[in-house]
RNA sequence: GGAGUCGGCCAGGCAAUCGCUGGGAAAUGGGCUCGGAGUCAAUUUCGGCUAUUGAGUCGGGAAAAAUUGACUCCGAGCCCAUUUCCUGGAGGAAAGUCCGGGCUCCACAGGGCAGAGUGCCAGGUAACACCUGGGCGGCGUGAGUCGACGGAAAGUGCAGCAGAAAGUAUACCGCCUAAGUCCUUCGGGACCGGUAAGGGUGAAAUGGUGCGGUAAGAGCGCACCGCGUCGGUGGCAACACGCGACGGCGAUGGAAAACCCCACUCGGAGCAAGACCAAAUAGGGGAGCAAUGGCGCGGCCCGCGCUGCUCCCGGGUAGGUCGCUUGAGGUAUGCGGUGACGCAUAUCCCAGAUGAAUGAUUGUCCUCGACAGAACCCGGCUUAUCGGCCGACUCCAUCU
């Protein structure tokens, strides 16, 4: 999965993904403790990926996604982060 | 009314929609086990022959029975999956991982040394470095609060600068010139000395004040205060005392947060502890089979090299299950205790995840919401923190 993914990336979040062939997608997340310090963050994020992903996964099928957080990620609001990652997601499905 | 001290409590609310996860119930589907019924098959129960026996073999199978196996149906239990409904779902610090315990595994005859920790006294506790009450000392008008608060008379060492002198104490300025010696212009001077009252230095100079005393002085003497030792009284004790006797007090300076001494306590590792189930692959052990074997070299023999197949066993990895939340538990009430806390009765079940749940969005209200996320479980300490509420108490001002 780390060796040869697409990528892309703003602000908040780096995202890697393959085509898997699988009939569901799959999300994967790598929230570091480096770049996130406290955990309520850490927590919050990946809640906020998790919702967001949820949403969407129909429109994602046969991807695997991981979702990396990044050191602006901890001092943005849910919305700001909720729009970031649609836009993310409609980058993919095209 | 203002200023303050201590203790306790709360940690945005409500609604709708969409999710995650633990538990319970129901339905549907699947699996396993047990019981009942049915169908089918085999064997036995029949007869003959062989045979010492065990048994073998041949024949017959209409009906019935027994046993075993397979399948179907029904019922019950358990497990798994899906769906629906009900219900629970982060903290006062969940944090730092700094102490103390439970639990688990390992080690362990007893004693000592080393190492680590604790350090006024008594109590509480499973235990503590925690808590409660008390003592002593510092701060505060006070309510209160803070304190590494055993020993410097076991020993080794330490103390910059200043200062004469800093632990075997000492004599710079000053004060004195009585006794002794010498000189003298008879005023006194020098030597030998005496002294620690005054000055100055320092964080600290070795009791303080007063009187006597003296050449000047000095616990040199006395009184009071302080200090020490012994005793008395009160207190479980730390300790206290307008108590008694004795000691002139250079006894016994500081620092133990330099080493050290004394008393007491302490085995190690941690839930990735530990227990159980257990695939594939490789390897180990055993049994059976094949060993005139199979493959390669070769035309063949001899020879040399390589090598199995099946089953079982244990170790062990991925993975899974347990440990995992009912506990030194919470809440009431009563009793004992100044209190920490203990006892009794009643009642409640209050997160349990594991790529790791406990949330998202929208609306609305207000006082506009801080610090911050459980990971085996408890008791503490420390640190972070927007604000709000309640109770007890202190000081100041004012009114009656």
């Amino acid at each position: 999965m780390f060796e040869k993914p697409a990528r892309r990336a703003d602000s908040f979040f780096t995202i890697l993904y393959i085509d898997s062939g699988q009939p569901t997608a799959r999300l994967g997340l790598a929230i570091a403790k480096k770049r996130v310090r406290r955990a309520v963050d850490r927590n919050r994020i990946k809640r906020i990926v998790r919702e967001s992903f949820r949403h969407s996964q129909l429109t994602l099928a046969g991807k695997d996604i991981v979702v990396l957080a990044r050191e602006t990620t901890a001092r943005t609001d849910n919305a700001r982060l909720f729009l970031s990652l649609q836009q993310h997601w409609q980058g993919l499905s095209k």
